[in-house]
DNA sequence: GAATTTACCTACCGGTCATTCAGCAAAACA
DNA sequence: TGTTTTGCTGAATGACCGGTAGGTAAATTC
C-alpha cells in the first residue's frame, strides 16, 4: 500500500475521443491467464499481448511499463478475492469455496503461483500475498471466535485453527493441482473443520 | 524417471588429466541456492556462474544445458529429500521436522518454490515434486495406519490424515515464510497432529 | 472542418538469455 | 617429451526481453 492509485483509470480530459475502458480489462484478464499458465515471471509482454491479439507496444500504451501491467492485474484479481472473503462468514462456508474453486483450476493455480512467487525479492506480487494471508487469517479467525469463543472444543485457538485452515486449503489446492482425481479438497476441508471443531467421528466422508 | 542417469558423473576414460568431482557440486548447490533465492525460471546461467566463481561458459562445461543443470540440481536434492523421509517412521517426528525446518528456511523456500513452479508446463521440477508427494504422503500414511490402524481417533482415515499433514505443512510454511515471527511451525504441526489423533484438548501450546 | 485525444502500429535500441566454437593451461600417462 | 584429457576463458550468435520514438487512423469537441 505505497500508493493509493496504482494504474488509475483513464479519464475524460479535454474533448478528444473517449478512452475505450473494455481494452484495459481484456488486458488484465489476459495477464491473469497467462500468469496462471506460465507464472508471473514466466510471463512476457508479448505472451500478453498475443492473447488479446495486440502488438507489444499496443499493451504498452495502456499500462506503461510490464512491472505497472503486473500491479493492476494484481489490483484487479484482489477486487475479486476481497468479495469472495467476505463470503466466510460461517465454518461451513469454508467447504462451499473448496467445491468452488475444485471447479475453477485456472483461479487455484493462479493463486498458489503468486503466493509462491511472492517469496521471491521484490516481487509485485509480494504485498498482494501478504495483504490476502493477513486478511484471510483474520476473517476466519473472527468467524471461529463468534461461533466457538476463545478455544475451540479440539482445543486451538481461533487463531491456530485460522492458520491451520489457511495452511490445510493452500496445501490441499496444490496436490489437487498436481493430481486432481485423486484428491478430494471439499472432503479434506470438511473433514479438517469437523476435527478442529471437536465433531464426533462420523463415518461419513470419503 | 524417464532416464535412469540423468547426468552421469564423469568417468575415467583413458589416461589425461582425472576430473575433479568436487566443482560439480560445487556448482548444483550454487543452482539451488539460486532457485530458492529467485526461483527456477528467475535463475540464469549468469547467476549461477556468478556464484560458483566461473564464467558461464565454465558451468556450460560441467552440463551440457542449462536444462541438464536444472534437473541434476533436482536430482542432488532430491537424494537429501530420500534420506530425510525416511525419519518420518512415527507422527511425533513430523514436529521435529517442522523444528528441524525452521532453522533452515532457505531449504522451505526451495521446496515451496519448487512446489509452485513444477505446476507451469513442462517445468523440470513438475516430476520431483510429483514424485515427493507421492512418496511423502504414502510414507505418512503407512506410519499412521502402523499407529492406528485403519482409522484414527478422529475418524479420519490414514491416506485422509496424511495428505491433510502434507497440506498443512506445505500451507504453514508459506505462511512461516511470510512472517516467520508470527508463525510458529511446530506448535501449529503439533497442534494439528494432536487433533487428527484425536488427542484431548491440552491447553499447552501457544 | 480544425483541433485534440485515444488507440493503436512499425521500426528500432540496448540488454540479457542460452548456446556454440575455438583456443589455452594444467594434469596425468606413455 | 609428447599425447591426451580435463577445466576452463573469450568471443560470437541469434532469440527474446522491456522500452522508446515516430507515425497513422479514428473518434470526439469546438
Amino acid at each position: 500500500m505505497t500508493e493509493p492509485e496504482p494504474t488509475p483509470a483513464p479519464t475524460r480530459r479535454g474533448r478528444g475521443r473517449p478512452p475505450a475502458t473494455g481494452r484495459r480489462d481484456e488486458i488484465l484478464d489476459a495477464a491473469l491467464a497467462e500468469f496462471a499458465e506460465s507464472g508471473v515471471q514466466g510471463t512476457s509482454l508479448a505472451a500478453v499481448a498475443r492473447r488479446v491479439g495486440l502488438s507489444q507496444q499496443g499493451v504498452l500504451h495502456h499500462f506503461p511499463s510490464r512491472e505497472a501491467l503486473l500491479i493492476a492485474a494484481l489490483a484487479r484479481r484482489d477486487e475479486v478475492d476481497v468479495r469472495e472473503l467476505d463470503g466466510l462468514d460461517e465454518t461451513a462456508a469454508v467447504v462451499e469455496l473448496a467445491e468452488r474453486n475444485a471447479r475453477r483450476p485456472e483461479v487455484v493455480r493462479l493463486h498458489s503461483l503468486l503466493t509462491a512467487e511472492g517469496l521471491t525479492g521484490d516481487h509485485p506480487a509480494s504485498d498482494y500475498v501478504r495483504d490476502r494471508y493477513a486478511r484471510v487469517r483474520e476473517q476466519l479467525a473472527r468467524t471461529l471466535r463468534a461461533e466457538h469463543g476463545d478455544r475451540l472444543p479440539s482445543g486451538a485457538t481461533p487463531d491456530q485453527a485460522a492458520a491451520l485452515l489457511t495452511a490445510a486449503m493452500d496445501g490441499i489446492q496444490l496436490q489437487w493441482l498436481y493430481d486432481p482425481d485423486s484428491v478430494d479438497m471439499p472432503a479434506l476441508v470438511g473433514l479438517l473443520t469437523d476435527v478442529l471443531r471437536g465433531a464426533p467421528p462420523e463415518s461419513g466422508r470419503s
